[in-house]
DNA sequence: GATATTCTCGTAGGGTATACGAAGATGCGG
DNA sequence: CCGCATCTTCGTATACCCTACGAGAATATC
């Protein structure tokens, strides 16, 4: 089995303003500082619980990341982590954002590459290195995100970078939206595809050898003509990590030349 | 909670050649026809689980297509679906392989749009249709896919509308990878989209209503200097079906402009 | 009929999230 | 120093999930 399920949470109904209250404590925090320290001391506290999610999700993968799991690793019982949570789904959301964040992005009037691409680049390198420190990420879908501080500055650099091109804003934010759709998807497969030959300790290439029956038994070349004259014609590469790195920029250099050359015209 | 996780299967060991003979057994049938029924006859067939299993996905979400609901919704033990399915894995591989070949598209041979892009967007279109009738796809990992019939007949086609382009194998093959990357992704989130406004009965701008404080209380301006910018340009679009049509044809035109452009030089 | 073969599925075991409520710990008012 | 309000801790129970095992039912052949 070794399960490898993908996450789409979704907090309920009335809870929004609790998890954005826990999504920006950082940036305000819940607590009023003057609440003076009434009944028993927490042992834990917040971060603790997200570092510890992210922890055992980065090692073990999303599924270790249970209540049960992050509890152990506290050293609590399991219900305990339910006084600093509401749900698992809220759990998962400040993860999220906990590594949204993590990206070293330059903010507004921090200093940045000059140029339109590099500062596309920048983006996509600290995405693609964040998503191979948290593979998990790959598997919790992007609709309805937690929208925290994490989010929110990766955003606002992406679009600063857009918006450079001098495109009205519709276009800015679409294509935006297009750079964002490539890089996490793309930037995604790469992390599940590395760690998915760590935690199976099985190569790709062992993978499709086990396979070798799809082709001596029922692949047909009639029906595959282009697939079999790419095979002839050494079109699929050689598996390495240099090749897959070729792919990712390739579709990104093609989608950022199409950009700019609208903006050009 | 109304989870929404996404899957992420991977089969286990020395079962590939097991599970390609299912996948495969329309092109070449599992048992020899030959052989006599020996002992007590089946009273169901592998089509109607996978067809059952997916029927409920479509219905009720992934979740609910788990081996207790499919069993009830065939009216059978949940032990029995074991016999003709080796294990959850296994089924939602045939399920995934099914309705990737859904998607009506032309075999070699077979005509087909004269225009390049036009095939790409025929490949588009039906991509996007089997996204929309089946939400849950989009939540299933793309590495390491159930190598069937459906996956190698969409692969072919697309491959082969990017063969026109008379770039090298190689790039060919990156192309139609970048293609697929977008694709699937941008088609993928628009499906898991729509459905969610469908089974949370909330709207997207319900959804944001609902986190007004987010503006109001944590947003800060000087921090987000373009995305402000872009708000008061009325850069985010209306939210409606349309304008998610034009950002997903946007980007995907963005990616084949840069492809084409590399052909023509 | 007996036997071999195959399918059916109840039970049990080990996961998951979380509702509830009892018990422990702390600080304050008296 | 006692009692109490308040907050934290967490065991137990419920309701799901997948699936190993094995007993029993149905069928065909000898």
């Amino acid at each position: 089995m070794k399960g490898r399920w993908r996450t789409v949470r979704h907090s309920g109904g009335g809870a929004a303003g609790r998890t954005l209250a826990l999504l920006w404590r950082k940036q305000r925090p819940v607590a009023p500082v003057g609440k003076p320290a009434l009944g028993r001391r927490p042992t834990l506290d917040l971060d603790k619980v997200v570092d510890a999610g992210i922890a055992l999700a980065d090692a073990k993968g999303l599924a270790a990341a249970s209540m049960n799991g992050v509890a152990k690793e506290l050293g609590v019982g399991t219900m305990t982590l339910y006084t600093y949570v509401p749900s698992k789904d809220e759990l998962l959301d400040l993860m999220v954002d906990q590594v949204l964040g993590e990206r070293d992005l330059p903010g507004p009037g921090d200093p940045r590459p000059a140029d339109w691409r590099d500062q596309i680049y920048l983006y996509s390198d600290q995405t693609r290195a964040m998503f191979s420190r948290h593979p998990w990420l790959a598997g919790i879908s992007t609709i309805r995100p937690p929208v925290g501080p994490g989010m929110l500055a990766a955003r606002e650099y992406l679009l600063s970078a857009c918006a450079v091109l001098g495109l009205p804003a519709r276009q800015t934010n679409t294509a935006a939206l297009a750079i964002t759709t490539y890089i996490d998807s793309a930037a995604g497969l790469e992390a599940e595809s590395e760690q998915l030959e760590k935690s199976t300790r099985q190569s790709h290439d062992a993978w499709w050898h086990e396979r070798n029956d799809l082709w001596e038994t029922y692949f047909d070349v009639e029906r595959h003509p282009t697939m079999t004259a790419i095979w002839h014609a050494e079109g699929y590469g050689d598996g390495t990590r240099e090749a897959a790195d070729e792919s990712y920029r390739f579709g990104l250099d093609r989608l950022l030349d199409g950009i700019q050359s609208l903006a050009k015209a």
